[in-house]
DNA sequence: GTTTGAACTGTCAAAAGTGTCAATATAGCG
DNA sequence: CGCTATATTGACACTTTTGACAGTTCAAAC
């Protein structure tokens, strides 16, 4: 979460002293803690690796804010598969489960997923339904991705209503890890950096 | 209400050793239980916070004193009535309302009310599956005290039913100012001081 | 009531932070 | 090139943070 003056001066190759001198001069911004010692946010020191042309560690970049997901099947076979694949992910998750749409949208509201892993066939709450009324609540479902898991035979039957719903993915089972992991980092906006090169860009 | 040091740790983002190290330089007060325990209190922990610059995390943001409810009817007069009601009450509370279950469970996620008061015939979600829902979540809505407030006509289709959802009260429509305000300060535990003869009548 | 796992206690030593200050680069300029 | 101003470094004594330890307390489940 924070960085140390010192972990800060291995990152960029300088002294110690040096880094404070930095801080001193407000150059780079940290955060005075009640024993003196200073501790530099993330985001702050990131911002200034890049400014000043610092080469980035991956395990900073990469070790941003953890993604929150939510993944709903009554199927407890498909949360293990999901959670098991995000493990493997190259970025950082956290991931929740919820087995019927009741304790899905408790969560939703509680934890806040940045993305959903929906099984739409699911008894009690339609899951097309779950879809719609989300989408009504952006104060408290802003900015979550919907990723439609969905049985390849339902696929005749809900495709139309689907579409209306406006999930912002659908996967047919059964998926493989690579396309769960492909299709989750798209929604979170990670880019999977296998063969990319050393670009760190938003977006 | 009272935090311990490991809480505050994990806030902070230090060891342990740590917080119990600003405890004793007197830079964070704390009060010692006669156990030994430290205990810190809110809104020492939250001057604290505010004084070192730490960000301060939503939960604890939240006011302690006062009484979160939640009111969920389709009716907006009935969501009205209860938002007057509970602002003419002898205690403090942050009434929140939605009109449709899937909002409502979106929000008690949330916002975690301590108390629910819920009319049981809404379009969508059935108000009795979602008490059995609700109470089959204890993490999420522990302590969380449910009214139901129906409609006289509905009396005979599901007193049955629900009584086997198990509501924490029941009142019919109408219901006055007086029998909601009654029910909700047995509920969340505030007796009302009032002296006999003359009462909160006030419409 | 009893049990049980998680969390808190103090203590201690290692690791890593602090300011200060002198010595040593480094950059810009006549 | 030498001079000056500024930035970086290294060494110092001291303080803070951390992690490991065994024992105790808490809280929830049984």
């Amino acid at each position: 979460m924070h960085l140390t003056t010192g972990k800060a001066a291995r990152i960029c190759g300088v002294h110690v002293n040096t880094i404070k001198g930095w801080i001193r001069k407000g150059v780079l911004p940290a955060k005075l803690m009640p024993s003196g010692h200073w501790r530099i946010t993330r985001k702050a020191f990131l911002d200034f690796l890049q400014e000043f042309d610092f080469p980035i560690p991956d395990e900073l970049r990469r070790r941003q804010d953890v993604s929150r997901i939510l993944v709903v099947d009554d199927d407890p076979f498909v949360l293990d598969f999901v959670e098991g694949a995000m493990a493997s992910a190259p970025f950082a998750s956290e991931v929740h489960t919820a087995d019927d749409g009741y304790s899905a949208l408790l969560k939703i509201g509680h934890i806040k997923p940045q993305l959903l892993v929906l099984d739409i066939m699911m008894p009690g709450i339609n899951g097309l339904e779950l879809i719609h009324r989300l989408r009504e609540q952006p104060e408290l479902t802003g900015g979550m991705r919907i990723l439609v898991l969905t049985g390849a035979k339902d696929r005749r039957l809900v495709v139309q209503r689907l579409k209306q719903a406006r999930p912002d993915e659908i996967l047919y089972k059964p998926a493989s890890i690579e396309q769960l992991l492909g299709a989750a980092s798209r929604l979170l906006g990670k880019e999977i950096p296998e063969e990319k090169g050393d670009s760190y860009s938003h977006a």
